[in-house]
DNA sequence: CGTTAGCATTCTTAAAATTAGAGTGCTAAA
DNA sequence: TTTAGCACTCTAATTTTAAGAATGCTAACG
């Protein structure tokens, strides 16, 4: 590891000014530790120490006469080697399992729910991306007429996801043909994960071997209107209003460049989606999200797997000030519990 | 009119006062009006009127050596009496279109984009709130098996809305019962508003006059499902962080309880929707919306019409120092827009 | 040699004092 | 009725002052 271990002493004293200051908010002066820890070091011995964690780069000073605060790279530290699991007390697992409970009915209310457990329990932002549809095994395909020109694709996948889709059609097909369509794409399409179709719908040749019919014909056509969608992950945010009893964002000016980024739903699911690794937590500190105005955030996510070898995320955005043991083990027992919940109910 | 009626200058010189603050965002005081608006008046004859204003509970201080601000009642009068019309330009009017014409796919879309239109116009908060679905008439009811115990079902109403809904079904229904079930269902209610059918649905002897079948079978008890919907109204806002920009929310405080309701959509669903009156423009200034935490915020908004007697609701939340005759013209055109798009696009 | 007490030093933050200026209300004259 | 002039009030910005918190360093201690 590129960081050079730390002797025991560093290593208490570094985590206890991380737990201080997540707690407190404000800078954590050696007196403090004396008083509030229990560490049988003097405020002097503390204060050498805290001057070496600085030397290392772990800990900086707001000016000369405050306390110190973790710099990022001290919070890195202390994820990665320092803080100590914090399960969730038996209290706090039935309040989610309650509120799972309550709300197992459709695909969108198990989304929508878990972004509201993820705030109500951690008190920041709750997050949750919904799976990348094209990983999904299409289950079942329906068309439904509009009008003359137009018919409603609801494909139901696997995952119990819904997708609708308006989709142009040949003009005048008559409803007869329009259900044999729609049946011949279930036989040849139902079981098949969304992507495969879609190369399917894209490529003429396949789609020829595939129908075993001309380009022209309507079920060619069909087929390619209803595949054509881009890829498209819905975003579910809430607890934003957490933020505001941050002291750290007490300024408008802070807490402005932090919601205009939350607007933007898109920039939202770039920061949570983390395709890279698709498993396990991972914990981005302040800056390293890579995202302008939130460099005062950090962002707890984990993916979650909904069938087989689908997956979407959740995550957690809070202060780079947050009690990540805490919300580490939020985020890691909500995505159990939502992949458990995908895999019973279906 | 219970308000009395202001001679031509009192007249003049709310208006402009209310004007002028709405630009700077600060008091107003007699020798700024001398020297940006040509009104022939001096500043000693503008503050006799200012004080008779202030009098008649249209003006207020913020203190001894401060310019005058609208009260409450100032806009109210102001709103009501005074402003002139000011019409979209026609570039706004092409900008509006543009952004439809890119976007009518189908009908979630529509109310998203609406309220990104609304907002990026305004430059305030823009909400939606999409049509009340028991007022809707049911095109088509589409019905998918999911499992041995659920299906989904897949409600297209005339408006072109959509709803998904998971439905429990006896155990082990056959697929062509299934079939038949549905046909049935489209025959029977298809071209109902949903109100009606929701009577029907939760009204046993109804259910047996219509299906002609006793209340254990299969049909019955799916129709019964199927309608116990709950009414729904989908909350659509966009442009929240426009208010970071408003010197007048410079404290966090301001900006949280706002912030607050915002995130609870069924408040903001109560706080737009115009039941009582139909038809038209209405704007609510200040604490007239009668929302905790919203006291500085005004509120203009306008049933939209989808189809026949089908309403929607549109709006715009800003600070109580709003433009309101653009605002107004804002919402006004966009509502008819969103009226005459659904008209013919269905 | 590591640890600790003591102390001068530095810097922040809060409170108090000062000042400049903006706007009013009133009075008296046009 | 309108307007010029002016004393008065209050705010907001700036400076001054003071208090306090935490440090780093030195020297003593075990």
């Amino acid at each position: 590891m590129a960081t050079p271990a730390l002797d025991s002493r560093k290593h208490d004293v570094l985590e206890t000014i991380v737990d201080c200051y997540n707690r407190t908010a404000e800078p954590v002066s050696s007196q403090k530790i004396v008083r509030d820890y229990d560490m049988g070091l003097s405020a002097a011995t503390l204060r050498n120490t805290m001057a070496d964690l600085e030397e290392l780069g772990y800990l900086t000073h707001p000016h000369t006469s405050a306390g110190r605060i973790p710099t990022e790279q001290g919070y890195r530290v202390y994820v990665d080697n320092l803080m100590t699991d914090q399960k969730l007390s038996r209290k706090e697992k039935q309040f989610i399992r309650d509120r799972y409970a309550s709300a197992r009915r459709d695909f969108e209310e198990i989304m929508e729910q878990t972004s509201k457990i993820l705030s109500a329990i951690s008190h920041h932002i709750g997050v949750v991306l919904s799976p990348e549809l094209h990983q999904s095994i299409l289950r079942r395909l329906e068309l439904i007429s509009i009008d003359s020109e137009h018919i409603l694709a609801v494909l139901l996948m696997a995952s119990g996801a819904v997708k609708n889709q308006v989709v142009s059609i040949p003009k005048d097909l008559p409803d007869e043909e329009l259900y044999r369509i729609n049946r011949i794409l279930n036989e040849k399409l139902a079981g098949l994960p969304l992507k495969q179709i879609r190369q399917i719908s894209q490529d003429p040749v396949k789609l020829r071997a595939v129908f075993d019919r001309p380009l022209s014909d309507p079920i060619t056509v069909v087929t390619q209107n209803t595949f054509a969608l881009e890829q498209e992950i819905h975003v579910y945010i809430d607890g934003t209003s957490n933020f505001f009893s941050q002291p750290e964002f007490g300024e408008v000016r802070k807490i402005e460049s932090l919601f205009r980024v939350l607007e933007q739903k898109e920039q939202v699911a770039d920061l949570l989606s983390a395709r890279q690794e698709p498993l396990g937590i991972q914990v981005l500190i302040g800056s390293e999200n890579g995202c302008e105005g939130m460099e005062m955030c950090s962002i707890v996510r984990s993916s979650y797997r909904v069938r087989g070898n689908q997956f979407g995320t959740i995550g957690v955005i809070g202060p780079t000030r947050m009690a990540y043991p805490r919300i580490v083990s939020i985020v890691k027992f909500t995505s159990q519990m939502i992949s458990k919940l995908f895999e019973e109910s279906l």
